[in-house]
Order: C-alpha cells, then sequence, then structure tokens
DNA sequence: CGAAAATGCAACCAAACGGTTGCATGACTC
DNA sequence: GAGTCATGCAACCGTTTGGTTGCATTTTCG
C-alpha cells in the first residue's frame, strides 16, 4: 500500500440511495434510450410504431430499450386497444436527479474543508 | 401508422447538451464506478492501489474503470512519483445534473399545459 | 546496486448489449 | 370473415464490456 493515510473499505459499502440510481444511469448511458427519455417526457404518452418512426432502427430495437427503460423505472407502460402507450414515469429520474445533487455536495464540502484548513 | 397528431421526428436531431451527457451517463452507470466517484468527490486524490484496496477486484479492473471516467471528463489523473494520483472533476457531472434538470423541467411544464388545457 | 512497490501493457475470455430477421398473435375495420 | 395494423416472441449475430492472468517498466529505499 502507501505510507500516506489509510482510504478504508468502500466495495459494496455505498450509499444504498447511489446503488439504487446505477440502473437509472445505465438506462440513460444510451443516446437512443436517452432521446426516447426526452420525447416521451415532453409529449405525452406514444406507441412504440410512432416512437420508431423518425429513427433509423427496427421497431424491435424500439421496443428492447423501451424494456430496459422501463425496468430502470424511467417508463411505464399502459394498454389500450391494439396499441401500447409508453409515458415517462418521473420518480426515478428524480431520485437519479437527487443522486447527482448529493455528489455535487459532497464535492463542495470536500472543497469547503480543504479551504478551511489552509485558511487556519 | 396510427390516426392520433404525428410525433415527427427525432432521430438524431436532439439537443447536443443531452447528447453531451450520455457518456457521462454510462460512465456512472455502473456500480464500481459510480462508488469510484463518490470515494473521489468525499476524499482528495487517491492511488489506483488505495482505490483497489476494499474492493473485490483486480487493480487492472480499476485502472480500467478509471479510464472510462477519464474518457468520460469526470476523473483526471496527476502523475506524482512512481504514483498516479486521481481525483475528481467537477464540471461534466454539473452538465449531467443540468441535463437531467432539464428534462424534469420539461416534464413539469408537458403537466402545466396539461392541466392549463383541462381547466380551459 | 538490488529488491520491492506502483503501475503499464497486452492477450485472452465469458457474458451482456444493440441490433437484426422471421414469424406468430391480437385487435380493429370493412 | 378477411385483411391489415400494432405488437409479441425467439433465434441469431457481431461488438463491447467487465474481468482476468502474465509479464515488462519505472521509481523508491535500504
Amino acid at each position: 500500500m502507501s505510507p500516506r493515510t489509510s482510504p478504508a473499505c468502500h466495495a459494496g459499502t455505498q450509499d444504498p440511495l447511489l446503488r439504487k440510481a446505477v440502473p437509472v444511469f445505465a438506462a440513460l448511458g444510451d443516446e437512443t434510450r436517452l432521446s426516447l427519455v426526452a420525447l416521451l417526457c415532453a409529449g405525452g404518452a406514444l406507441s412504440i410504431a410512432q416512437l420508431t418512426a423518425g429513427t433509423d432502427i427496427t421497431r424491435q430495437a424500439v421496443t428492447k430499450h423501451l424494456h430496459v427503460l422501463a425496468e430502470a423505472g424511467l417508463v411505464r407502460d399502459v394498454r389500450q386497444g391494439r396499441e401500447r402507450l409508453w409515458e415517462f414515469e418521473p420518480s426515478r429520474l428524480e431520485e437519479a436527479r437527487r443522486s447527482l445533487d448529493a455528489i455535487a455536495q459532497q464535492w463542495d464540502q470536500a472543497l469547503l474543508r480543504l479551504k478551511a484548513r489552509l485558511e487556519q
């Protein structure tokens, strides 16, 4: 190891709120899926056929992406006749947003502590 | 297609700010990497050996994750003697945070429009 | 100098991912 | 009832990903 202060453990010992955000970030970490989320977020509920139009990929590919988003809790489907409409589900994204806020805040506090130590 | 209003195009025509956030989300979409970010964010700069200790994966695996994070601009390395210290780089994460804010805001506005239409 | 510590580099591997094609099914519409 | 529109399901495929092992390189320290 190193002569400097021990960093201690961190393995799976992380914040459960943060761990919960992992699949959400993973779902958003794809350009197609992120644009699907943005689309559903702006408009209302759209069908698979509607979401596929304007894309250069197959309907089945879009379906797969929607399932990934649904698994992450970012999107919800509503059966309506022969169509299946998909709509945005804001709660998980809100949680992810708070996770980023928490990390940023942690960073700010670290900077403050550093500054205080320097001025001391 | 569908008898309802056309959803128009959206293919690669999305917000460049949003598109820029994709690799950041992809980098955060892994439990190991997210905890690395959280660690570096809380403390200062840490070496690979320090970051590996407390993890159940290999040093080389950690190195790869650090490279992914660096590629996404979330982390920066500083050579120091025989060590290589890694530190958090807040700007990209800040941008990603604003992207989520933008999406959430878009959703809120859509809800407001819907409400206004109902009350009209 | 020589050993040990911290890292770099490259090959390799299984599993997951993003995407496709082909075909079956369910639900309107005439 | 027949056709068609919107989906579902499953197999398949190339590439990326997350991880490993083995060995070379650089730097510190006695």
